[in-house]
RNA sequence: GCCGGGGUGGUGAAACUGGUAGACGCACGGGACUCAAAAUCCCGCGGAGCUUCGCUCCAUGAGGGUUCGAUUCCCUCCCCCGGCACCA
């Protein structure tokens, strides 16, 4: 009868069985250190996909792992359920969004069970839930109270496709980040910001403090805040007025020789009015503002600009510049306007030359005079000492930087002035499937909070989805009529609702308290789990989640929920799950089952071109089902190879020999395990027979000591999961090994060598079980155990069995390995030398040469150097 | 252009603080078992050369440097991936 490997029934039943214990249902414990593993909640879209399996494996060897170090680990998921696909959905077939949530949350969560992964489900949060978002509701009265939430009226990113705005950070690069071939257009509107700028200097110094971060996440997040230093100048106007500019080289003030205004500055259009300039400049700021963004704001494109016939006076020089309006200038940066240095910026000195407009000199380059300024080649941007700069000529461009300001501020038409990029977080969506903001719009009393008595502002059920004409809310006329509740008299609901970057700002908060009706959070419960240990997910959160998340954390800290500053203390960016891909010239891409053995197209038998690998993608053809692999087998293999096949932060190259490996490598556990369950049962009855134990025994000892070590430093120092698992792989091999030496008697061996073999068993199968968890437990019962391998502690390894008796010396002349010597461990220096000197191997390279001198590593290597 | 991360066999990858380059896996080749296949097991597997039970030389993107010794440290250059980019 074949017994074999039997997944399908093995992690059926332990799913059952740890569900039936609640294995993995926490509660706070102040006699246990806590840690909190999240990984970023799924956005329920039907199916999960690899990414979600790596991400979630991930995490789940690092939860069992730290249980059974005895943390008290925190482990919980939800669903990032409100969202654009679901009005999607119920505009092309029909289906209700919360209906088709609901179904797709539900078949995820089976797929996530058969995963086999160690949540806490009794914590499960969901977002499109009113007992959820009514605390976004209440959050953004808070942040109402406290002036930071604010409608305001501002150009903002509109996306065709999703039918709504977005935030800045949702548009970068001038793109809709969900869909990301389709361009934002900009419009003028009247929205809801959440004032995250009221945070930057925090956001933007802790940054420093995240250094269990990735550095590129922490650049990300500094280039988005974009903070610049430098001085906000008044030029006055040569017909009256000023104009007011931002700089970050006050100290090159003196080679400032013309001005630009953005097209959108206000006083484009007026300094040229009623004067023979006006209808040049009209057209020109016609032109540019019908100019598509993307393509106007493009570093690439040609600079352009017209002269206004107005004059500003350099307040240093007291010369008479001109005022021009480009392309280049941007009004929502700065004040839309700049001083041009074209000596010492190359973007002026482009402009410059194009118009033949002046260029002065006022930096001098450190040990080294530039030519004069007709004569420049390029802008000198870098520091320097000043020159042509009146009283401040001769000192440091850095120092002179402090000195301008001051002088402008005693002048009363200058101060320092910072910068920054990042703009409020605009949260209005002009969407159905979102928490409603709770406010009511009253022709007597403007627009008022909905009483917090009052919450939640429950999304109506019954709404048409049309994917046009603005909010689907704003035709629910049951939704929307309502009265004030300051004035009782009639009044109009809001109908955007928010952003859903609003849910996943604090969801990580709520999972520590996810029953609390009365308020959002328990601040003890989460004062005892905050912050989060580790978190895991995709860098395509780099700004927009994280930076968000990061915010939140700092309201809720100032509204005395939390503690923290800093809601993640480590952050793993786990690289993408990519394949190769195949594409017809013909037919493009195509499934590996439209491509025959000889490499070509089913369809047209011309030959595919192999793709190099990619991210997987439908269109790419190139996804692997979890469903079928489950199928196939079974949740450990997969868990294993998409630990083994890469370090967690480089990119996964799916390969199905690689999963079979990864199987092979179970089913040979299993085998080994089963073959010889009735000698390690035995061996509980055994102990250690006293004496010097034999050469065989003292070496898997050895082995399985060494591999205890290493197993546990790649697990404790980064996660290297690969490594780890090579390293139960040799342990596996020399078990092997081991067993067959002892030959093919069923009869248990000699009790040294059965207890030597149980214990090696036993490390591997505990040291297995958060990477393959159902198999273990399996294996954990068949050895004889009762209770849950998980509440078992991680074995220890003892430094005297692990370490070497003999060790091999490498003798090298001149650095080149000529002979190796197996030595006792812990050989003298002196000795060692003499062994390499007198060592037969060595000596034909040595011989009749001089010996200058001799490199002696204890335990490691002898390098001879002779002269040649 | 700027900022991050990389470049190691046929391939995915290892290599602790400078100390035996290629662990572990995949693929491949050979063999065992089998009527056969699958599965399994064993052996080999960076390249070149030689006087081939072994030995020598070359080899971690390229070129230099530091060092007794460099995949690891320093300099210059090339290439790949990711991010940002007219932000004053």
């Amino acid at each position: 009868m074949a017994r074999g490997y039997d997944f399908t029934r093995i992690e059926a039943k332990w799913q059952e069985v740890w569900e039936a214990q609640r294995l993995f249902a926490v509660t706070e414990d102040p006699a246990r250190p806590k840690y909190y593993c999240l990984e970023m909640y799924p956005y329920p879209s039907g199916k999960i996909h690899m990414g979600h399996v790596r991400n979630y494996s991930i995490g789940d060897v690092v939860a069992r792992y730290l249980t059974m170090r005895g943390f008290n680990v925190l482990h919980p998921m939800g669903w990032d359920a409100f969202g654009f696909p679901a009005e999607n959905a119920a505009f092309e077939h029909g289906v209700h969004p919360a209906r088709w949530t609901t179904d797709n949350i539900a078949y995820m969560k089976s797929q996530l069970r058969r995963m086999g992964f160690s949540y806490d489900w009794s914590r499960e949060v969901t977002c499109c839930d009113p007992a959820y978002y009514r605390w976004n509701q209440w959050f953004f009265l808070k942040l109402l109270e406290r002036g930071l939430a604010y409608r305001g009226r501002a150009p903002v990113n509109w996306c065709e496709l999703c039918q709504s705005v977005l935030s800045n950070e949702q548009a970068e690069g001038g793109v809709c980040w969900r869909h990301t071939d389709t361009p934002v257009v900009q419009k003028e509107l009247e929205q809801w910001f959440l004032k995250i700028t009221a945070y930057v200097e925090e956001l933007l110094g802790d940054l420093e403090t995240l250094t269990g971060w990735p550095e590129r996440v922490r650049v990300m997040q500094r280039n988005w805040i974009g903070k610049s230093v430098g001085a906000e100048v008044d030029f006055p106007l040569v017909d009256g007025g000023s104009l007011r500019i931002f700089t970050t080289r006050p100290d090159t003030l003196f080679g400032a020789t013309f001005m630009v205004l953005a097209p959108e500055h206000p006083l484009a259009l007026s300094l040229s009015a009623g004067t023979p300039r006006e209808s040049t400049v009209r057209e020109f700021v016609a032109r540019m503002r019908r100019a598509d963004r993307a393509v106007r704001t493009d570093a690439t494109a040609e600079k352009e600009g017209v002269f206004t016939g107005a004059s500003a006076v350099n307040p240093l020089t007291r010369e008479r510049i001109p005022i021009w309006v480009a392309n280049f200038v941007l009004m929502e940066y700065g004040t839309g306007a700049i001083m041009a240095v074209p000596a010492h910026d190359q973007r002026d000195f482009d402009f410059a030359r194009l118009y033949r407009l002046p260029i002065r000199v006022v930096i001098q380059p450190p040990g080294g005079a530039q030519g004069s300024g007709e004569s420049l080649e390029a802008a000198y941007e870098g520091e320097g000492s000043m020159v042509n700069s009146g009283a401040f000529s001769g000192m440091a461009s850095e120092e002179g930087k402090l000195a301008v300001c001051q002088f402008l501020e005693e002048q009363g038409i200058g101060k320092r002035a910072v910068n920054y990029r990042i703009r409020d977080w605009l949260i209005s969506r002009q969407r159905y499937w979102g928490t409603p903001i709770p406010i009511i719009y009253c022709d007597t009393c403007g627009s008022v909070p909905v009483p917090e008595r009052d919450l939640p502002v429950i999304l109506p059920p019954d709404v048409a989805i049309t994917m046009s004409g603005g909010s689907p809310l704003a035709r629910v006329e049951e939704f929307v009529r309502t009265t004030c509740p300051s004035c009782r008299r009639p009044a109009r609901r809001e109908t955007d609702t928010m952003d859903t970057f609003v849910d996943s700002s604090w969801y990580f908060l709520r999972f520590t308290s996810p029953h609390e009706t009365t308020r959002p959070l328990d601040p003890g419960t989460v004062q005892y789990w905050m912050p989060v240990d580790q978190y895991i997910g995709g860098i395509e959160h780099a700004v927009l989640h994280l930076l968000y998340a990061r915010f939140f954390t700092k309201v809720c800290r100032d509204l005395g929920l939390t503690g923290v500053s800093e809601p993640f203390s480590n952050l793993l960016t786990q690289g993408m799950v990519c394949k190769e891909s195949y594409r017809c010239p013909e037919h493009g891409y195509r499934l590996p089952g439209e491509v025959d053995k000889q490499g070509r197209c089913t369809e047209c038998q011309r030959p595919v071109e192999i793709g190099r690998t990619e991210k997987m993608s439908k269109s790419k053809r190139n996804v692997v089902d979890p469903d079928d692999l489950l199928e196939r087998y079974g949740a450990d293999t997969i868990r294993l190879f998409s630990l083994f096949a890469a370090p967690p932060e480089k990119d996964l190259e799916w390969s199905d020999e690689g999963v079979q490996g990864s199987f092979r490598f179970l089913s040979r556990v299993w085998r080994l395990v089963e073959d010889r369950a009735a000698w390690i049962r035995a061996a509980r009855d055994l102990s250690w027979d006293d004496g010097v134990h034999a050469e065989a025994v003292r070496a898997l000892r050895r082995v399985t000591h060494q591999t205890i070590a290493r197993v546990t430093r790649d697990l404790e120092d980064a996660f290297h999961f690969n490594t780890a698992l090579a390293a139960l792989m040799e342990l596996l091999n020399a078990l092997n090994k081991f067993q067959e030496e002892l030959g093919a008697d069923p009869a248990p061996p000699r009790r040294n060598r059965v207890l030597a073999f149980a214990e090696g068993v036993s490390a591997l199968v505990t040291m297995l079980a958060p990477f393959a968890p159902h198999l273990a437990e399996e294996l954990w019962e068949m050895l004889g155990h009762r209770e849950s391998i998980f509440r078992r502690p991680w074995p220890v390894a003892d430094a005297a069995l692990a370490q070497a008796e003999t060790v091999e010396v490498v003798v090298q002349v001149n650095g080149k390995v000529r002979s190796r010597q197996h030595v006792p461990r812990g050989t003298a220096e002196d000795r060692l030398r003499e062994l390499a000197l007198a060592d037969p191997r060595v000596q034909p390279w040595t011989g009749g040469k001089a010996v200058r001198k001799v490199v002696v590593i204890p335990d490691k290597l002898v390098n001879i150097v002779v002269t040649s």
